[in-house]
DNA sequence: ACCCAGGGTCATA
DNA sequence: TATGACCATGGG
């Protein structure tokens, strides 16, 4: 059991680089907003169910915030049905929906910490879809500190904390010291992802 | 029938 | 600060 903080993280990028190949632009998707709606439609879901979701957002013409802002929460209920969750997800959307709208716009003004915070304010929006949204979105670095980056770190041997913060303050020197660039850190979450995916499609 | 997926919130200690 | 229950659809 070795720290975090010793983690070689530029060679784990290589080592699944060579393995899986290149993932481009990783994230299902190229508008901010789009991207930012599938990271909270994806939580504890499958890709497939959140993209069947957005299709149904975009076919309303609601993959725009004021539009999306100003929608029945039992509108969205009936069309993001396939992600599961309709007690939550709907209630959130419009959430990310009224923040994406009045402070959106306004983010370039934030420091990386600052816009964070406001993220994390959001209803629905954790600390692993605000590293998301901020890295996919907004251009913003973060090593995205998921359950497969959590298992694949325990596999080499790491002593993993629990919490995603805790994680995320362990593995911080290890990022730094990494010296990725953003688009670096993008495709090394989905070097993770599909990674992780394979590993466990395996085991079934 | 059972397990799980690209988490977050809330209550509790 | 850190666990545990809960949420709910669809694939394997």
């Amino acid at each position: 059991m070795s720290a975090l903080a010793t983690a070689d993280l530029r060679g784990l990028y290589t080592e699944l680089h060579v393995r899986n190949g290149a993932q481009g632009w990783w994230w299902p998707g190229h508008e901010p907003l789009e991207i930012a709606l599938g990271a909270v439609l994806v939580q504890r879901s499958r890709w497939e169910q959140a993209a069947s979701a957005l299709t149904a957002l975009r076919t309303r013409g609601l993959l725009d915030a004021a539009a999306l802002a100003a929608t029945e929460e039992d509108t969205l209920r009936e069309l993001v049905r396939p992600a599961g969750f309709p007690a939550q997800k709907p209630r959130r959307l419009l959430a990310l929906a009224r923040w994406w709208r009045d402070r959106a716009p306004g983010a370039g003004d934030l420091d990386d910490a600052a816009l964070r915070a406001e993220l994390l304010a959001v209803d629905g929006i954790g600390p692993e879809t605000a590293d998301a949204i901020g890295l996919y979105c907004f251009s913003r670095p973060a090593f995205v500190c998921d359950e497969y980056a959590r298992r694949l770190l325990r596999g080499k041997g790491h002593e993993v904390p629990g919490s995603y913060e805790a994680f995320r303050r362990a593995l911080a020197p290890a990022v730094e010291r990494a010296g990725f660039t953003v688009a670096e850190l993008a495709e090394l979450h989905g070097l993770i992802v599909e990674e992780g995916k394979l590993a466990s499609s395996r085991r079934g």
